[in-house]
DNA sequence: CTGTTAGCGCGTTCAC
DNA sequence: GTGAACGCGCTAACAG
């Protein structure tokens, strides 16, 4: 069955194909009985207008790309999530990509996105590989959950993260501390400037290094088993993660060498996605519903070009979720 | 900046505009010092041939949409970006949409999906109320991890998933057994038949039922609360859930009231998500490759009109992952 | 208010 | 081998 198009129900109502088009679009005034009359033939016949061709007409499509790093993170899932939500309901559809941290698979998607005559794109990028190439293509595009200098970016101040972790450390009672994550990292530059600042020191050697390539739970375990095995003794009292994940896989390597959280060590997540709800982990939570509003909107007002070429960027602030991993026994 | 055509290529390399097209598609013998020369132009300028048009001549859009009932269980992410790789690959992009259970959100994507021409699309239905419609659109369509009568679908056997889980603990010695899901369900058949089989009998008391739109773990565990408030004592020695999230919450639940898992109730989950295997929760594990494998080709099968219109149904195997949430003291 | 005309960017005849 | 002409389905500018 070939589609119908605008043509046939014109002819089918008995009046020119661009009155139906005005009938849809609400574009210029049209006869009361004739609009009727037209609105029930697509009716009965379920027809739907071609957004290929209004695409190529229009020159906008009402679509966005979205490209992100990973899916494995059920933090980068809820954000897309509310992304398509949100997109949704302005009428606007998402194309979704996964550039798996590489960057070669992240501009063939910026590409496809520019084929298929996108609005806009929302990305988390590789890193800064294709930064400048991106920026040449002259497409709206907002940097969500990093902050960026060359987009529009939008994300958490992540050294207030790394300070509000400290200082609930500090007021713990804590004086040896650890992190868990990649390097480098705002959050760490945040965590060490408030121990700092506390006349507290941060110890290199309790920095328990990732890999940038570890995104699922079995790589992380792997870069958290090599430190284990290289120190002779824990020296931390508490650790912040640079994220869920590697917050549970130091929670089970811990278990298995009798360490206990809290017990032994207060542990800190963070994104607090349902990994942290469900394990109990005092997590770093992120306004993610503020975040896809606060990115869409920026994205709408460079597509309308409502708005100075000033580039924006937003940090929002994040808040403690305190849960058990954190909790030590006497206080 | 106005985007690059086909045209302007063709003018900026002194050749005609379907000579340009030819080499791009390379469809006809063009002179090669002339190839490359309109090469180098598009390499020069950055262009991209703008896909609107190309759907709009070629009635074909090289876009799937995927529609999915939720995104909270971290099966159907899976899912998802096992899909988005194995189509990307292929040169397909996905329009993704989100039903979130609701039949009237569902139909909107489906216009939506037609509107785009899609080429194909997958999904897993919210139920019944759309179905027959859809299958009006004459679309090629395959339902995904459900199985389903009027359209090609890929799911696995729910009802040897019951099976398996059901002599598993038969094998155990256990006698009294638990459900924890939505009703009707074919894995609940499996596992009572089984039961039935072996001369045991599933007692309907032991049946904890979760509401349909129980889909995230605060709901989950308003259900399951409900239960353990309306009844005396548990009389069941080992349950199966419906999905990982069930099996997580009832093992809180348990938790808070000194239910010891496994020592007092052996449990299995369902899905075999990143969740079981953080939490060491013995699940039913689903080939998720193989079942995007088999969808995106029976979906390109159907596309290129290669197979004859009997419908497919595809079953998978499901197999069983033990870990500790089941396994009993002494053995 | 309505129909006629043109053109979005591309692929595909069809002549040369 | 190559260019001229046409049309995919739609919106917009123009007459009437």
């Amino acid at each position: 069955m070939s589609k119908i198009t605008m043509k046939e129900i014109a002819k089918l109502a008995n009046v020119s194909q661009p009155t139906v088009s005005r009938i849809i679009n609400g574009n210029g005034d049209v006869n009361d009985e004739m609009a009727k009359r037209v609105r029930k033939v697509i009716e009965d016949v379920g027809y739907i207008p071609n957004k290929a061709a209004q695409t190529l007409k229009r020159s906008q499509s009402h679509i966005i790309g979205v490209c992100v790093t990973q899916m494995y993170n059920p933090y980068f899932v809820d954000l897309i999530d509310a992304l398509e939500q949100k997109l949704h309901e302005m009428g606007y559809s998402i194309i979704l990509h996964n550039s798996r941290h590489n960057p070669i698979t992240e501009w063939e998607n910026i590409q496809n996105f520019m084929a298929r005559q996108v609005d806009g794109i929302i990305i988390v990028p590789t890193g800064t590989n294709n930064l400048s190439r991106i920026s040449k293509l002259r497409i709206p595009t907002v940097v969500i959950t990093q902050n960026n200098k060359y987009f529009d970016s939008v994300g958490i101040n992540y050294m207030q993260a790394g300070r509000i972790a400290g200082q609930y450390f500090i007021n713990g009672g804590h004086h040896k501390f650890g992190f868990i994550g990649h390097f480098p990292d705002e959050k760490f530059s945040g965590f060490e400037s408030i121990l700092y600042e506390n006349n507290y020191k941060f110890e290199q050697k309790n920095y328990i290094k990732l890999d940038v390539s570890s995104t699922n739970n079995f790589l992380i375990r792997q870069d958290i088993e090599k430190y284990f095995n290289q120190i002779e003794h824990i020296d931390f009292t508490c650790a912040i993660t640079t994220n869920d994940i590697a917050a549970i896989e130091f929670m089970r390597a811990a278990q298995e060498r009798n360490i206990k959280i809290p017990g032994d060590i207060s542990l800190i997540g963070f994104d607090d996605t349902l990994l942290s709800k469900i394990l109990g982990i005092t997590s770093i939570h992120q306004p993610i519903e503020k975040m896809v509003e606060t990115t869409v909107e920026i994205l709408w007002n460079r597509i309308d070009d409502k708005i100075s070429s000033d580039l924006i960027h937003l940090q929002l602030e994040p808040t403690l979720v305190e849960r058990t991993s954190s909790m030590r026994k006497k206080k």
